[in-house]
RNA sequence: GCGCCCGUAGCUCAGCUGGAUAGAGCAGCGGAUUUCUAAUCCGCAGGUCGCAGGUUCGAGUCCUGCCGGGCGUGCCA
């Protein structure tokens, strides 16, 4: 690496000094001026008063004492209060681009991680309702994560955690047996914490005019692997309505459930996300894991017994207060499918878990964690990110959302009228941890405005570009040094100097869990192809060393942006339609 | 009250974990097209990085205190 290299040689020149490597870190970056060289470290400031000396001067003896090799690097100078500058010989530049072009290059070497398993989980919204859009932020950030951790070489696992159990699927099936009666003529009060959405008066409706068939028809779309566990409840919606209340109920919870599921699945489908498990917390109450996780804090003495309820001493990791595990009526919280669910994942085997959680969940995470580490399992193994809320505008004004009232733009409405690439894009253009304003206006009407398309454009320029060579009967080749020395405008290498941050750019989203880092760096890469596009002119008419390196440089641009595209999620186009 | 997140150009947001003159897109103004896609490029204008201290060679970035906005603080999920 080069970076090593002028690591070893700093160190090299710092022993003079009785400066040795255990003592300090060396920094080096990339100047966000370009005339400040390609590489920069800020040793000599650091260095300067533990050696009571001026920084400056300093930086000059240090630079003329370092031997470097000159087709690596092609100079170094001092400048402003004390950085020392490096300019990295085009030769080795070439060199570091190859590396990114070729398959068993940079990109192999940031695979680091060992083929570890880790687990990340997203969205897991409850199943008793379509998507709304706050999950489409969600999905676009675990989904690139999942494949920012491949890229870096885990082992990485999506998941989607189903609460299908509890009060949330009990008042789903009153809710839709209520409208089922109501539109039967039954004269039945809807429950007050019921879900009102329109979506549940359409089910309803479903099944009472076509009964069996709808049912068959539910279940038909639900043969599949993933949804195995569950299953149509027997009989007729006729039947289900004669049955007591209680089991009625269940009969139209189950119902609701493989429909609303059918769709939440279908829906991240269509927004390109895949899961390799859909755990459904169902199946932790058959496996006994509650008893059996709650059992394990017993015998490790993490909870106690008061008002007959059970509570978790999560005071112990810093909560405010004990929470309760089991309540006084003997049904357990919420909090203890979790903890069971979690330690699950543990004993799957998986040796990092992250979990992407709406913000409204925060206060949630010490005593999870907390509880984990009362478990038994290493502090850290759990961790957690908090995805921010997402405002949506339309006329200027807030989106109120409601699933219960009812309220809401799902996560298909978004894609058909904005778009799944586009959405994603937006999305993931932010950080993380920031409020989003999402104006729905400008990404419906003005899409052409939007950076992602900028990225598309760029490739599809490109695409077509070789296109036009190849019909000219121009030979581009496979990228090599020889040809890239022809390179010179400077555009072209300010182009490569970005090009080859490649690897950096991957490494740093995947370990900071900050994927936005890619659709900053695309747009840049965007930005100084049609800079180098439009300066250097007519490239199909040049001379042929000109030529050939430009559209060599053309193609290794082309691979970054498809790389980037691909770990985004968003499709790279080989053209685009033009505009008017 | 306590805890977490946010506050950067008119708007939406970046700022590569403390570096050099704080950037982009959109909106505004002015230019560039005999072309391999103008969905582009070039230029101008636009800033007390919420406020005040502190840490140090150096702070948008770290610490403290305020101000403002959001969220949380259930034997809800």
């Amino acid at each position: 690496m080069l970076e090593d290299l002028l690591r070893k040689g700093l160190l090299g020149v710092l022993e003079k000094y009785g400066v040795f490597e255990e003592d300090v870190e060396i920094e080096l970056e990339k100047p966000r001026d370009r005339s400040h060289g390609d590489l920069s470290t800020n040793l000599a400031l650091v260095l300067g008063k533990r050696l009571g000396r001026k920084p400056r001067e300093l930086a000059g003896e240090i630079a003329a004492n370092l031997s470097l090799p000159h087709d690596v690097i092609e100079s170094v100078e001092i400048a402003g209060p004390g950085f020392i500058n490096f300019r990295i010989a085009r030769e080795h530049q070439v060199a570091l681009l190859l590396d990114v072009w070729n398959p068993a290059g940079a990109l192999q070497k940031i695979r680091t991680a060992g083929n570890r398993r880790i687990n990340v989980e997203f969205i897991s919204a409850n199943p008793t309702g379509p998507l709304n859009v706050v999950s489409a932020r969600a999905g676009a950030f675990g989904m690139t994560m999942v494949r920012l951790l491949d890229a870096v070489g885990y082992d990485a696992h999506a998941e989607y955690y189903v609460n299908d159990a509890g009060r949330q699927v009990e008042l789903l099936g009153q809710s839709l047996r209520a409208r089922y009666l109501q539109l039967a003529g039954e004269d039945v009060e809807f429950p007050d914490e019921g879900y009102h959405g329109q979506y549940l008066e359409t089910m309803a409706a479903e099944l009472l005019d076509q009964d069996e068939a709808a049912i068959r028809a539910a279940a038909a779309a639900f043969n599949d692997e993933s949804f195995q566990r569950v299953q149509a409840p027997a009989g007729s919606a006729e039947d289900w309505r004669k049955l007591p209340e209680e089991e009625s109920v269940r009969c139209f919870s189950k119902y609701a459930l493989m429909k609303i599921l059918g769709w939440q699945r279908e829906t991240c489908r269509r927004f390109g996300l895949r899961f390799d498990t859909w755990y459904f917390e169902s199946e932790l109450h058959e496996t006994k894991r509650l008893e059996r996780a709650l059992d394990r804090l017993r015998k490790l003495e993490a909870v106690y017994e008061e008002d007959g309820a059970v509570w978790f001493k999560s005071t112990t990791h810093d909560d405010e207060k004990d929470r309760v595990l089991v309540r006084a009526d003997g049904r357990p919280t919420y909090f203890l499918a979790d903890i069971a669910y979690h330690f699950h994942k543990f004993q799957r085997g998986f040796e990092h878990a992250i979990d992407f959680w709406g913000p409204d969940h925060h206060g949630y995470i010490q005593r999870m964690q907390g509880a984990m580490t009362s478990l038994g399992i290493e502090d850290g193994w759990l961790e957690v990110q908090i995805l921010q809320h997402v405002t949506f505008l339309e006329g200027g004004q807030p989106i109120k959302m409601s699933k219960r009232a009812g309220s809401f733009v799902t996560m298909d409405a978004l894609i058909d009228e904005v778009g799944a690439d586009v959405t994603k894009y937006i999305f993931l253009t932010r950080k993380p941890n920031s409020h989003l304003d999402f104006d729905l206006d400008l990404a419906k009407d003005q899409t052409e405005k939007n950076p992602v398309l900028k990225v598309k454009y760029a490739h599809a320029r490109i695409c077509s570009l070789l296109n036009e060579a190849a019909a000219r009967g121009i030979e581009v080749g496979e990228p090599d040094a020889q040809a890239l020395a022809h390179l010179g405008h400077e555009a072209e290498w300010a182009l490569v100097a970005e090009l080859i941050r490649l690897p950096r750019v991957i490494v740093s989203a995947a370990w900071s869990r900050e994927p936005h880092r890619l659709a900053v760096y695309a747009d840049e890469i965007a930005a100084l192809y049609n800079e180098f596009y439009t300066k250097c002119k007519k490239m199909l008419e040049q001379p042929e060393d000109r030529r050939r390196s430009q559209l060599q440089l053309s193609l290794v641009t082309r691979h970054v942006i498809r790389v980037l595209l691909d770990l985004i999620g968003v499709e790279a186009p080989e053209k685009m339609e033009k505009r008017d």
